[in-house]
DNA sequence: ATTGATATGTTATATTGTAACTAATTGAAA
DNA sequence: TTTCAATTAGTTACAATATAACATATCAAT
């Protein structure tokens, strides 16, 4: 199994594609919105395994339906993504152009993203501790925050 | 003057200018490069004001030399900013794709960017009580850290 | 003068992302 | 059940960001 060996046998990681559709569903449920054939392959297409995917890598991949002829188009892709990240099943990881999923979609949350160089693999954490610091930092400087990036860019557990 | 519209008057910018050149100077003395008129330019255009330069920005706005005609090439100033990132002259602003003066560059640290929507102004934090709660979060996660990119999107106090 | 290191020039292209307009689909109101 | 409005998708074109590869120049130390 690729994503296995991809993974280093870390996780069931059937598991993890199958919570994320399942999460999917139930968001666009509550939340109004439509899980398209395209929107789901994409989110698949993301969830292949834990590293960020480029947009440029899930047009390449993406497998077109009979209508469609060749490749997906760019704009198909990314309107596809922009649908993802408003319903917060996916994250976008600003210091790398590219997409990974999100672990915990149903409790909106802010994050670190711990980013290994090495096995490429993307962690999500809730980090309350550094959110709290932040918060304090902000009201020092009387800085009104409406989104937070805080990406950390290492050598994870694994591979250290 | 243009500068201190763009910056509300908040500040003398010229003393930020003079500093940031000065700064320059300093290090290319100390860690061994040369400031020349490219990268010199370069720094001078992204110092215009506090706001993320964008690098095709500086390449419409680089004046030519007599030897090169017409506008710089993509390449000569990715090139310099390339030099001032590795100087610490200059950040990154990983979610805006863009540049911004480094106002203590004398001082190799870790920091937050706190970049205001409205008058886009950004502002440079220490931020060590962050620093230690995300030194904490990650020896939690058993995380060894290259690189951290905080970067806090809102409104900064003059604005809100 | 020659050499080696650094800096720049030049051309071409790769990568990432949007705009603008058209067509299809779908689900609910008339 | 038609038709209307909203949403989704298709299509074309292009804008914006960034790098590769190779040639040339500059300049200080030998």
């Amino acid at each position: 199994m690729l994503h296995a060996i991809e993974l280093n046998h870390t996780h069931d990681h059937e598991t993890c594609v199958h919570d994320a559709l399942q999460n999917a569903k139930q968001i666009c449920h509550e939340k109004g919105g439509v899980l398209t054939d395209i929107r789901r392959q994409v989110l698949e297409l993301i969830w292949r395994n834990h590293h960020p995917v480029k947009a440029y890598d899930i047009i390449e991949k993406f497998k077109p339906s009979e209508r469609t002829q060749g490749a997906a188009k760019p704009t198909t892709i990314y309107r596809a993504l922009e649908f993802l990240l408003e319903k917060g099943l996916i994250h976008r990881v600003e210091s790398l152009n590219a997409f990974i999923g999100c672990s915990n979609p149903l409790h909106v949350h802010e994050l670190v993203l711990l980013i290994c160089k090495k096995c490429e693999n993307v962690q999500e954490r809730s980090a309350a501790g550094v959110m709290e610091s932040i918060k304090t930092e902000l009201q020092q400087a009387h800085f009104i925050a409406h989104s937070k990036i805080i990406e950390i860019h290492g050598l994870c557990d694994r591979c250290t």
